[in-house]
DNA sequence: TGCTCATATCGAAGTATTTCAATTTGGGGT
DNA sequence: ACCCCAAATTGAAATACTTCGATATGAGCA
């Protein structure tokens, strides 16, 4: 059951650049705003989206931040995507409920 | 390469929903309309987003539009997924590139 | 304690998205 | 030609998102 929040975490370029980023291993958040021509508080707040949805973990180390990709959410959004694609019989319309509604916290 | 739009479209729950009917097959848009509680105006409008990003065709037959999936965009979209969960060799710190910006047009 | 640095939060402005009712377009039938 | 039906478009209102500067929090150091 994929929480569409991760889709629209990734829907901002910038978000999938992080995410991108973070591919590549744990990086704490003044690295990550090196690479982008915005302010602070704007990555702060893409930082927070990015951990609501469970996309990002972030761990405090003295002053500083520092964020890595969460597996479990980003594995649910790849397993809604597969199944699009190749399931045939267990789609929406015979009752599966494989999105959970962001607004509604219901299985749709 | 992904497109972020892909990801925008199915950050609304609703067009989520969609995408997971029309994983059954193609619908016609009336058949869409009757399972959910939305103006057909409303419908149209995330029909058309959702052609635009590249998930859903369209195709016309006399005044019925029937909608169906399109691969390529889910399987690219599926293919960032499994690679910000894999690589960590070709993140875009290495100069990738595997996101396709919305605003610019260019790939980041 | 007082200062600095890294982040987070707040408040506001500009922009984009969502949604609807009303209207338009265009196919098919009478 | 005329009337229906399916779908798209338009225009407007409400809401949400993005972004910034300013301010707050909180760790570490002198």
């Amino acid at each position: 059951m994929v929480n569409t929040k991760v889709f629209k975490a990734l829907g901002d370029p910038k978000r999938a650049m992080i995410v991108d980023m973070l591919s590549c291993g744990e990086l704490c958040a003044c690295k990550i705003l090196e690479r982008f021509e915005m302010s602070q508080s704007t990555l702060s707040h893409h930082m927070k989206l990015l951990r609501e949805c469970g996309l990002v973990k972030g761990r405090e180390e003295g002053k500083w931040t520092y964020y890595s990709l969460d597996g479990e959410a980003i594995q649910k959004a790849t397993q809604f995507l597969c199944a699009i694609t190749s399931d045939k019989e267990d789609c929406i319309c015979k009752g599966k409920g494989s999105i959970k509604c962001e607004g509604c916290d219901q299985n749709v």
